[in-house]
DNA sequence: CACTATACGGAACGTTGTTCCGTTTATGCA
DNA sequence: TGCATAAACGGAACAACGTTCCGTATAGTG
């Protein structure tokens, strides 16, 4: 068999894969995911060639933006889990979801898409936010401040889809969202009543 | 006040846009809504100029073909009704509706778009569409082939959610638009047993 | 029939994603 | 340390796109 054992990529490759990851989440932040190429590359001080030696194309940089976003949005699931009463934590990681998802306009339309870029995105979002999610959900339902019962998964994307409709302007979770999370201290019988 | 009234169009200004009209709707059918306007107008055995002297950008040519769409599918409402008993209409007319979500993959982000062209779209599509399956719902509910007090906006922006989830491969409503009209059939109090 | 506003066609322009290749450089080895 | 070379770089060049421009053709009118 051949010796496949890939060489270390060499120092300034990764460095530059890094500071192409940083320039792109900037200027998808600034000027969206459909920013030209050559504008990233700019602000990373790189040139087209570099970009398109560490990615396929366009689309797969977006896809690994995303996906490193998405990661970061996980992790701090833990942080905020260890820092914070399990009511609270579940409210701000919330927040941070809903910044995350209001932020990338592109996401859905990228989780829709066929490009074959993106065909890991749904699984990947899945795999990583819906455990974040669970463990949340499941310390403040032990704690005793939200309900139990309620579907992780379900009540995530129920979030995503009510966080990409109103603007939310000061990057705090719209009003929808907060019906939702109020709706989770509430017990579940007792629209019986009316 | 200066003479505004405009000349009428010529006959051949007339004829073109109809057929500008017709290619961009098969070619956005075959090819999807980033078809090229070269292709489109070459379809229409036009120039290029010609499209854009009919439509100040190619966005403008999507959103006037998915509106014309949108009205065509609203008048099916009525033909329907005319035709078939209330609770079989519905059905037809749902499941034209999904067919017309399913086709159009470009319709919902033209909806969330920002485009200034897209604009008038969500008000068009719910001035129309709306009355549309609110005749639809009420006849069906007045014969008792169907529950009443569901609201008809809800619904059919519910039966667009669900169409443009799973493929739908033989044209006909997916599993979850079924059993969203199963629904209908079955009394509001039912759940209450179990 | 001639005149003119209207409409047409397609070459040309600017911007994009992507490729190509001559040049530079990091790294393992003598 | 110095050198050989695989790896990586930069940016000019290409193709495809949306859009504009303007010389040419023509429908409608008197």
């Amino acid at each position: 068999m051949t010796a496949t054992r890939a060489r270390a990529a060499r120092a300034d490759a990764r460095q530059n894969l890094n500071a192409l990851l940083d320039a792109a989440r900037d200027v998808f932040a600034r000027s969206g995911v459909d920013a030209p190429a050559r504008e990233i590359a700019a602000e990373a001080g790189v040139g087209v060639g570099t970009l398109y030696r560490h990615f396929a194309n366009r689309a797969a940089l977006v896809a690994a933006v995303f996906t490193s976003e998405i990661d970061a949005t996980a992790a701090a699931a833990a942080e905020l889990a260890a820092a914070h009463p399990p009511g609270r934590a579940l409210d701000l990681w919330v927040e941070r979801f809903t910044r995350f998802v209001a932020t990338k306009q592109g996401l859905s339309a990228a989780l829709h898409s066929d490009d074959p870029a993106f065909a890991a995105l749904p699984a990947h979002l899945i795999d990583t936010l819906g455990p974040a999610m669970t463990t949340l959900l499941d310390a403040a339902a032990t704690s005793g401040e939200v309900r139990a019962g309620v579907d992780p998964l379900d009540f995530l994307m129920a979030v995503a889809d009510l966080s990409h409709r109103a603007p939310s302007n000061d990057g705090s979770p719209n009003q929808m969202v907060r019906l939702l999370l109020d709706g989770l201290r509430t017990p579940p019988e007792e629209r019986r009543g009316d």
